[in-house]
DNA sequence: GCCAATCAGGACAAGTTTCGCCCTCATTAG
DNA sequence: CTAATGAGGGCGAAACTTGTCCTGATTGGC
């Protein structure tokens, strides 16, 4: 039962649960002289896990991050959370290799205690999620490499190629500056400028066909909002009308109501100019219709005639 | 370099690796005699870990799940896996022991190689992810015991006793049998029987103050939809205007231009009746808008008021 | 500057364990 | 019945572990 293999583990235990202890502590624990723990650490050592040391008063061992794994030693809870945890990435897709999650998975549950497994299963069996828009198709399989490449490249501020397939089914390739990724009612999206276009843009992850690492850096604005943006763009899906509006009041007044990624705002003598071009009219005119300083659209004739049905649609609503 | 301990955590290893592994062939991959590889299962017996054995041809050991954890040895991939699990169950306030998963999360990350671990960073920073809908205020921290006894209510049809505090602050308590439960845009919900009011309810879990299971079972509807429920529960928020309003369609084409979540849809002879309780109208305006079939509202007057004055609106924009 | 606490590690002897090799037996699929 | 597997006793040589002494190195605090 006190094998020295089971205290050497022990030592790794100690040292995973509490981020460092000393030698002499580590001794008194595992009732064994100092001498035999080094033994221990450079066992550990020899072994690939990196234990490192501080000498001098109130130094200790600690575990550093190595080359390779060691092995984890967690408790009962912490084996739930770890298998709930995978459970989820499953549930939600998350960008992770499938295989390395089933792998995970199977390791864990396979050893976890019984009753552990029972509430795993339980809360398997229990709980419903609801994303992926009620009755929307589920998302294309996600090739993971795509958010992990895609996140690093947000993270460098590192321009990529990408091919893409857009809703319409077609084809196209183009240098993209991504700014964010976000999760959204079960799709993954990203968010970011794109150079073919020469305007921002929105994309599923799962429409990806392709997409590379270019060697170019780019500045990403520090304030931009990729949440907003995404559900914007969702909202809208991106077409080509020039649309073009005056709003009848101060440049920051129109700032607090219109957000950036809506559009662009100019000021014109005592008025505001905003503009941007959109195939979904609804949407625009839905917000504008929203402010509370007078607005006059002038183009495109699609928006007010847009709007003039809108408001004999709602006379008729509001009469009937 | 090759220690015994390093041989029996190679066992270890191979066992979780591969469910199943012989004698001879572990001796083979050890380099080691049959006689010591028995030596060693023994060992790892004696350390309280359930190593079972087939006889005969095609016999094998094999790892059984025990009354404790056994050191788990992940790859790096998997570890990856297991970290970014975790960090979804913060995200999602997963109903697990927040102690367990940031405990797991410092074990895990503490040794994580540092190329795996800027990998989790990169992710960490580039994603977003949207619930909690935009602008709602968070749940209160959700005790995550409730849930787990909530699952397991449901997993062996037990009733509970509950304690609630309603959004509008009234405090209750109840017997409820749950049927399930729901995440849905950041929020965790039960839906089920409550005795009280003898009729289906849905809650939010992180609204509950107290839960015991009681010693009485229940029987559950087997077409019970949960999900369902629940959207619909969430679409009647109590204490907003009661909308109601006439679709001048089939059920079919309303449900198409609907999503469940905004309300309920009823066939009404010729018509469909839309309803729900909402505060926000501009939105609910908005989508019925958007309707192309003729829309009448029957209450209430406040959305006529709104509509006419959405219509005054979309008038003077597209006149000017 | 000195002290005390910590880590680092050599040397050695006593004790313990491990390992391979022998053996016999149990179990089981074909 | 046979062959393949696991279970395990016994033995002796070899290897390993441990405690006890050392001597140093490093470092924070007084």
């Amino acid at each position: 039962m006190y094998s020295p293999t089971m205290r050497l583990l022990t030592v790794l235990e100690l040292l995973q649960s509490y981020e460092e202890m000393s030698g002499p502590e580590l001794a008194r624990r595992l009732e064994v002289d100092v001498r035999t723990v080094r033994r221990y650490i450079l066992t550990l050592q020899d072994m690939g896990i990196p234990v490192e040391a501080e000498r001098g008063p109130g130094g200790a061992y600690r575990l550093e991050r190595g080359r390779r794994l060691p092995p984890l030693l967690y408790s009962d809870a912490e084996a739930v959370a770890i298998t709930l945890g995978l459970l989820g990435i499953r549930e939600f897709h998350f960008p992770v290799d499938v295989a390395a999650v089933e792998g995970a998975l199977a390791k864990t549950e396979r050893v976890l205690p019984e009753n552990l497994l029972h509430q795993v299963r339980s809360l398997q069996e229990a709980i419903t999620f609801n994303f992926s828009r009620y009755g929307s198709p589920p998302p294309a399989i996600l090739d993971s490499d795509f958010i992990v490449t895609l996140s690093s490249a947000v993270h460098q501020r590192q321009r990529v190629y990408m091919r893409y397939r857009s809703f319409s089914g077609e084809e196209s390739q183009r240098d993209y500056d991504p700014y964010g990724i976000v999760f959204n009612e079960g799709y993954w999206y990203t968010a970011g400028f794109c150079h073919t276009r020469q305007d921002l843009r929105t994309f599923r992850v799962d429409r990806m066909l392709a997409l590379e690492l270019i060697d170019e850096h780019f500045e990403r604005p520090a304030d931009f909002d990729v949440l907003n943006h995404v559900l914007t763009s969702v909202a809208f899906i991106p077409g080509a009308q020039a649309v073009e509006v005056v709003l009848k009041t101060s440049i920051e007044r129109a700032r607090e109501h219109i957000p950036p990624i809506m559009g662009t705002l100019e000021e014109s003598g005592e008025d505001v100019i905003f503009r941007r071009t959109a195939s979904q009219l609804d949407w625009i005119a839905h917000v504008l219709l929203g402010a509370d300083f007078p607005v006059f659209v002038k183009q495109p004739d699609e928006l007010r005639d847009l709007l003039r049905e809108m408001a004999a649609k709602a006379l008729q609503m509001a009469g009937g």
